[in-house]
DNA sequence: CTTATCATTATTGATATCGATATCGATATT
DNA sequence: AATATCGATATCGATATCAATAATGATAAG
């Protein structure tokens, strides 16, 4: 018997979701550093749930890269070096400026109203303060201009580099930032989008991708006039 | 319930293991073809263990990218397009082009003779006629030596490309190919690591990557001369 | 004092079972 | 005939329990 009699649609209502997402959060967030160890069977006393289920947030936890398990050995928590965040941030200019250059041929019809409403959400998270979450709602957007792309196989690689790249955004810059700035920095790509021009579009997300952080000159010497 | 009374022949029995080496393998040949549902406990049945170790294995071939998970609407085999195998093998002469330069800074004293085992395990298997398994140490060749460039965050998704590659490869050549050959093209980049020249290695990887399968013209305009 | 062997312990691996939810088809009502 | 409601089936989600394995530390031999 369902006692709870309004669960409308419950994609991910579980309790593996909340361990994921504490785990997730501490993780980008430093709060966990990289290299400890995160026994199942302490995490399972610590969330109130069974081994499995804590088995469960751990694999899409080393899905997304922020773990690493390694046979009988335990998981750890991954590392986040510089280099790696610059890797991948080449593989974001390759796969996005190739993704929206597919999706300019043939956008569906609510792609400018969906990012505008994700925009919308990511103001408000700015708006609240909450880094982590506008980091969530970034990438919704990005991951949402590459679904026109039609390129399905890709968006996990996607998704992978929007969360390394997040976590190493927030890792090196502990100060408080301007959050809106960020939010609004997505205006552009959606201005583009509607103007219908595909090399107008590519290199707004080219330029996009390559000042979110400032790397150094060398590393998109191109993209940077 | 374990009916045989003793185990005398398996001190470890990974039954997880041998699921997803057998639905990555009839995936891969194509005798699962993209889109069949592939149901937990249809599974559990066929292979005598249980739902939770189904889903394990299902979850690693998720992670590979040979299957997808949706839900509460079950499992199925993944698509394979060669719109994806095209970008899958431009991520590759970004990760492994760029890789390679960095381990070249700085090889391991083993990585040569290490190469020169796997290329003999590559020579074995092509001589068995078994390309799934040329193909298995073909992904343990080129991850070897991205190994060496110390980014440990790339190599899943290095993983990630090798598999859609090698399936794709497998699905669009139904004859048999002279798997000899194939095996005995990585002994250019061995002669390249060895050598110690950067561009020199550098240019036989980008070489090997663009010619594994012939993709037009178009998609690899400056390394086809 | 060093090293090798062995017992202990912590951690992961596997399985059975129960419960919750979604999907689909059948039936009944309007 | 169209729609709404109900129930059957399939799938996912969670937990407890047991087995297997790697890591750790103690102990004894050299």
């Amino acid at each position: 018997m369902a006692y709870f009699p309004s669960r409308p649609t419950s994609p991910k209502p579980p309790k593996a979701g909340a361990a994921f997402n504490a785990l997730k959060r501490d993780i980008m967030l430093g709060t966990l550093a990289p290299g400890t160890g995160l026994p199942e069977l302490e995490l399972a006393a610590h969330f109130q749930c069974s081994q499995g289920t804590v088995r469960e947030a751990l694999l899409q936890l080393q899905e997304e890269g922020l773990v690493r398990r390694q046979g009988h050995r335990g998981t750890q928590v991954s590392e986040c070096t510089e280099d790696e965040a610059i890797e991948m941030f080449r593989l974001r200019q390759q796969i996005e400026g190739n993704g929206i250059a597919r999706v300019m041929r043939g956008p569906s019809r609510t792609l400018v109203k969906e990012l505008n409403g994700l925009l919308e959400k990511m103001l408000a998270a700015a708006g609240a303060g909450d880094e982590l979450e506008l980091a969530s709602f970034d990438r919704d957007f990005h991951r949402r201009i590459f679904e026109d792309a039609s390129l399905p196989a890709l968006d996990p690689i996607l998704h992978r580099c929007l969360v390394h790249n997040h976590r190493f955004k927030i890792s090196r810059s502990p100060m408080a930032r301007d959050l809106e700035a960020t939010a609004l920095r997505h205006r552009s790509i959606i201005d583009a989008i509607e103007g219908g021009d595909v090399r107008r579009a590519t290199a707004a997300m080219h330029h996009h991708i390559a000042t979110i952080v400032d790397l150094g000159p060398e590393v998109f010497p191109e993209v940077i006039q």
